[in-house]
DNA sequence: GCCACCGGTGGC
DNA sequence: GCCACCGGTGGC
């Protein structure tokens, strides 16, 4: 295949030293960085099966079918983006006005688009989510997460040491976005950075892939790519290429967040719409992330702060998003 | 003027 | 229906 190229940076055993739970801090830090100003109602009718809990067993075989359904592997990797301040989003386009500004200073964020605030993993045994404490090491997992399935041991890698025995580092409530990610995309080539934009809600598309060449430059197709590799045989020479990108973005799990584009003629058909099951529940396929998320005692995830005075009640997933598996 | 962000669309 | 790609543009 063309994406066997493992060789490219194989950081075998990058530890980083990020030890102790303070990994989790700096995810923090990095999701504080950035603000969304998604104005995410949760309108999603909860008509999801609330979160049903099976055996393991049962998940297993579940599983297996879903990877023989689907010709993926259950366990996903997501990208989590943690729309906090989804109040001051609101505000800012109940006015109506187009906001466009730009987000800097943290102070304003007025902005929509905004950087993933953090990422975790799926354990493949226990369906547990365990952050990850940097978005290289999410990449690198997720280089080969469909050969090397994560576990909740992998954690010992930056010295998390999570066991399936532990609680899960976060549930899926209705505190962030989540959005599930595409396996087994490439590393980017050493030096560049494949930068994930996430969209505001409602807009025409999720998130935008951009890759940042060493120099600073931002290309953001594959058209581009090729142009600027011709341009800088250079990388070529130094092993660099297509391969090597993808611009495929994740999905979001909040059904309704990108605004399907409008029917270009009407055709009598569509107008009453009539098919719901065209996109209403997509992929036939809504339990996965629902199955076995312990109902997440107080394990206070790390990620949500502002809505800290919300309903408590320990919401699964599926619960207030309609699940779609991408 | 630059560029981050968004919308639109053609091709599959 | 999705998505790769690109044009437009508002905010800086």
């Amino acid at each position: 295949m063309e994406r066997d190229h493992a060789d490219v940076i194989t950081p075998g055993k990058m530890d980083q030293n990020d030890s102790e739970p303070a990994d989790l801090n700096k995810v923090n830090s990095k999701v504080n960085s950035l603000r969304v100003s998604t104005s995410r109602d949760i309108t999603e009718t909860p008509t999801q099966k609330p979160a049903k809990v099976t055996s393991s067993a049962e998940q297993e075989n579940q599983i297996r079918e879903d990877e023989e359904t689907h010709g993926e592997n259950a366990q996903k990797q997501l990208v989590i983006y943690d729309p906090d301040v989804a109040a001051a989003g609101a505000a800012s386009t109940a006015t109506g006005k187009r906001p466009h500004a730009r987000r800097n200073s943290l102070a304003n964020y007025t902005s929509r688009a905004a950087d993933v605030g953090a990422f975790a993993v799926q354990c493949a045994r226990c369906f547990k989510w365990r952050y990850m404490p940097t978005k290289e090491k999410y990449e690198e997992i997720r280089e080969h997460i469909l050969e090397q399935p994560f576990y909740c041991e992998t954690t010992r890698e930056w010295r998390s040491d999570k066991s399936c025995d532990d609680p899960p580092d976060l549930t899926q409530d209705g505190s962030r976005l989540w959005a599930i990610d595409k396996p087994n995309i490439s590393l980017p080539p050493p030096g560049w950075e494949r930068l994930l934009r996430i969209r505001a809600e409602g807009g025409t598309k999720f998130a935008d892939v951009y890759y940042v060449t060493p120099s600073g430059e931002r290309l953001r197709s594959m058209v581009k790519v090729r142009k600027y590799l011709e341009q800088h045989p250079e990388y070529v020479a130094r092993g660099v290429e297509e391969a090597q990108f993808s611009f495929e973005v994740p999905r979001p799990l909040q059904e309704g967040y990108v605004k399907k584009r409008s029917a270009p003629s009407r055709d009598i058909n569509s107008v009453s719409d009539v098919n719901p099951i065209s996109w209403a529940a997509p992929e036939g396929n809504t339990d996965l992330l629902g199955g076995p998320v312990p109902s997440a005692p107080s394990d206070a995830a790390p990620l949500d702060v502002p809505n800290g005075n919300s309903p408590k009640k320990p919401k699964l997933m599926g619960e207030s998003d309609s699940v779609v598996i991408a």
